[in-house]
RNA sequence: GUGGCCGUAGCUCAGCUGGUAGAGCACAGGAUUGUGGCUCCUGAGGUCGUGGGUUCGAGACCCAUCGGCCACCCCA
């Protein structure tokens, strides 16, 4: 029989790497919610034309890279590509537009390109969006929460950030106008794929990796001179603002994005600790974009970061995360049958905190043993034929030199909640989870 | 989508100019008749990514295909 494997590009995330995952989400998460944001969840699966209307008819992601497919009603749908339309269209649609919001959202992103490190088919991404605020000061709150997520990750050593202006949609249009006709005269000096991109989408042409079209961008038009003075005064104030919460940060004159809506502000927080794709978070502003789904012109500003990407460079800095382990491995004879799970419970309710796992499957009394250090357990309750007899249980230390104890049942609850300070509360909740790193 | 390199046990890899598979780690059992870790012994596990071809014979050579990595492209 020959295997099913899984689909090319979407990989599974297995136990020994997920407490690296788990350490993203949970600092992002606890970040999110000091920062005031609340949590939004929308559908995978989208009518395609939300897309099409938002990210932009003729980008990559648009033309050639979307999970497409028509429902068994004939309806086109498309797996996200990216979050942000979802989330304007869902805020939208559920009434939460009639006043400020700061959401945040993760999940899985699809986009069909060829796999390489760092780029995946199905990826994951955390990002937020903020609507109804206008000004610089939330554009420079979300750059000042994402250094401080690099901070408490221990990469920001390895991240910095560009930032530039777009402007309005109108003067970006005559801006593109300009430097397509610019361009248009020297087309012959342009790469094959910024020829291309001319017709396309001309503004990628400044981001372009050919030093030849590099060096011919030095003489073209430049956008900052097609900013009316508002764009001007927003940019030079997030600058400011920036300065002053001692957030370093680059004016890169040439970064445009790959998506159509965003206006004025955009910025990337990239890293060259993982080769070609080095954006880890990029975001900017994107006032038309409401308006452009049919909603009330309403202005928002947004970031994504690749999960995949920043636990890459977790590893590469060397970072190993695990999760604890259980405190106590429960084994017994044979003959103990279904009074070794049912004491189980019994500890689990007298002892929230405490992480506990039951043999299960049978064995010899050394192979239990086994399993018991296997586990990483500091502690084996063993049940033997004398125990059974006399309702005690032995409380075996496996980590020190301390003599094992046989106790009454009371007794190992008790020797359990002084050897082990957490067993006691009942854990979980936002930052409950306590991961080893 | 384009180009280059690669694909041997769960993992890391060895396998000389083609003669028909190996190590370490991990896993299971035992040495140790209720007691783990260290050591030693034993065992299980691979149609050599898949399918064709060349050859008396292919893990090694050729082609295709799938997958991975790197760059382009794209982007988080």
């Amino acid at each position: 029989m020959e295997k099913i494997r899984s689909v090319r590009g979407m990989h599974d995330l297995l136990p020994d790497r997920a407490p690296l995952w788990q350490r993203v989400e949970d600092e992002a998460r606890a970040l999110f919610e000091r920062y005031g944001f609340r949590e939004i969840r929308t559908p995978i699966v989208e009518h395609t034309e939300l897309f099409r209307r938002s990210i932009g008819e003729v980008t990559d992601i648009v033309e050639k890279e979307m999970y497409t497919f028509l429902d068994r009603n004939g309806d086109s749908l498309t797996l996200r590509p990216e979050g942000t339309a979802g989330v304007v269209r869902a805020c939208e649609e559920g009434g939460l537009l009639n006043q400020v919001q700061r959401l945040w959202y993760r999940g899985p992103m699809f986009r069909h390109e060829r796999p390489q490190k760092g780029r995946l088919r199905q990826f994951h991404q955390i990002g937020a969006e903020v609507f109804g605020l206008a000004g610089p000061d939330i554009d420079a709150e979300l750059l000042a929460l994402t250094a401080r997520l690099w901070r408490a990750l221990g990469i920001a050593d390895r991240v910095r950030l560009e930032i530039n202006t777009l402007g309005g949609a109108a003067d970006r249009a005559r801006y593109r106008e300009t430097l397509v006709a610019w361009l248009g005269e020297r087309a012959e000096r342009l790469d094959p794929d910024s020829r291309r991109r001319l017709s396309t989408n001309p503004l990628r042409i400044l981001d372009s990796k050919d030093p030849g079209t590099q060096a011919l961008l030095a003489g073209a038009p430049r956008l900052l001179d097609f900013l009316d003075a508002e764009d001007r005064a927003h940019f030079e104030a997030l600058c400011t603002l920036l300065d002053e919460l001692g957030v370093p940060f680059r004016v890169n004159e040439r970064l445009v994005r790959g998506l159509d809506y965003y206006t004025r502000t955009v910025f990337e927080w990239t890293t060259d600790a993982l080769g070609a794709q080095g954006t880890v978070c990029a975001g900017g502003r994107y006032d038309g974009l409401v308006a452009q789904l049919g909603g009330r012109p309403t202005p928002a500003v947004g970031f994504a970061l690749g999960v995949e990407r920043v636990v890459l460079l977790l590893e590469e800095g060397g970072q190993d995360a695990q999760l604890p382990p259980v405190d106590a491995y429960l084994a017994g004879v044979p003959e103990a049958g279904g009074r070794l799970l049912v004491l189980a419970e019994w500890l689990r309710d007298r002892l929230p905190g405490l992480r506990l796992m039951t043999h299960c499957g049978g064995g010899s009394f050394k192979s239990q043993l086994k399993k018991a250090d296997r586990s990483g357990a500091r502690f084996a309750l063993l049940v033997g034929p004398e125990e059974l007899s006399t309702s005690t249980v032995t409380l075996k230390p496996l980590r020190s030199d301390e003599p094992q104890r046989t106790l009454p049942v009371e007794a190992v609850v008790a020797a359990l909640a002084s050897h082990l300070p957490h067993a006691g509360e009942r854990h979980g909740g936002p930052s409950g989870r306590r991961t080893a790193v």
